[in-house]
DNA sequence: CCATCTATGATTGTCCGACAATCAGACAGT
DNA sequence: ACTGTCTGATTGTCGGACAATCATAGATGG
């Protein structure tokens, strides 16, 4: 019945553990303590955080342990030009129903009626990676999970009020382009919406910096 | 003076041993003669083959392993998939001298010259590595290692006589296209590409399982 | 008072040995 | 040929051990 291993259930905890907030950029994991809170040997725990060192979620020093990784304005950077990346994809192919962008963009649309910012900006990732798994290709789809964790990592610290309401908006445009198969104008939104967040992201590695 | 762990070490070792062909898909990768080889301990193996789980080289199965990744089809589709993907932002980019994409040309000429291909494979790797170095994006550089490196493998049981004499030329076609900044004649010429490397890429597979 | 060196404790990197859980293959019985 | 059981091999996880290294405070010297 147990069908997945002790580790990678550790995985998922600490990572769980660091996007949620709990587990703030900067932080040091270290593994004994570790392995006292989730009650496995230090040996499970090494192997469970080399896992999270794969995805970006921590960064590694020789003898000096692991840390919730800090991003730096450059990573802003590069994250957004890897989004740009997928969504290039995405514009290039063809039109499709998109089902799951619809019912992530209807969960969104309810989130922000109902202030919950949490649950809005899940379900704004939601969206994008509804589009994208829409691609149908494992390997893309996987590279954009680790930069939309990386993203969330980075949100973490900037606290709740976005400005999510003008984003539904956004999406609906993104998502009718997309379903048109507009590969021109679907990616001239997507760019503009990947600039618009720009400020927001670059605003909070700022405000940690102070 | 030892700035790297024994593990970090070992990997690598696993990764050329597995890249070089002496290790072919399907062979199970064994702990304790791993670590007996390598003259370290089972948990020294056991975390470096974590890290070539994460790279693809490897899947594993819950008490059964891990084995050298056997690719399939879909597997090569895929690739193909991610590879256009980077391929499109090259093309997106604009003009940039790309001394390195001309380095590398040199050389997979050179080899074909001489008729190493494996050094000719080497270095049309390293053409197309070098163009997408250039866009200055870590996360999509880090990326393309990796498909490069599953690629690798894939071509690893194909030995030898690839048709990488015409690669040359349309590198060279590539490379003019990339300084120029003709994004979409360079895109149009890297689909032909890639479109041209599938046969060779499908039928490796397909003479494998025979 | 400041800079530099040193001692100390904490943490990581690696090793070892142990044992239960699980798997693969042989074997036996029907 | 099918099914179930046994056995050996391998993995998953554990706990402990020790050297190497780092961080920090305190001692030393100017």
């Amino acid at each position: 019945m147990e069908r997945v291993s002790l580790t990678d259930q550790v995985t998922a905890e600490i990572r769980e553990e660091i996007l949620s907030g709990r587990l703030l950029p900067g932080t040091s994991l270290r593994e004994v303590a570790l392995s006292q809170t989730y009650d496995v040997a230090r040996s499970t725990v090494r192997e469970a955080v080399k896992a999270l060192r794969a995805e970006g979620l921590v960064v590694h020093q020789h003898h000096r342990g692991v840390v919730v990784t800090v991003h730096t304005a450059e990573d802003v950077e590069d994250l957004l030009n890897a989004r740009l990346l997928v969504e290039r994809a995405v514009a290039a192919a063809g039109p499709h129903p998109h089902d799951e962008g619809e019912a992530a963009l209807q969960d969104m649309a309810a989130a922000v009626e109902a202030e919950d910012w949490r649950a809005a900006a899940r379900a704004d990732q939601a969206f994008h990676h509804g589009l994208v798994r829409a691609l149908g290709s494992p390997r893309i789809t996987s590279f954009h999970e680790q930069v939309q964790a990386e993203m969330r990592l980075l949100l973490v610290t900037a606290e709740g009020r976005q400005p999510e309401e003008e984003k539904v908006d956004e999406h609906r445009t993104l998502l009718d382009l997309a379903r048109a198969g507009d590969a021109e104008r679907y990616l001239a939104a997507a760019r503009r919406h990947l600039q618009r967040s720009r400020p927001t992201l670059l605003d909070t590695i700022a405000r940690r910096d102070a």
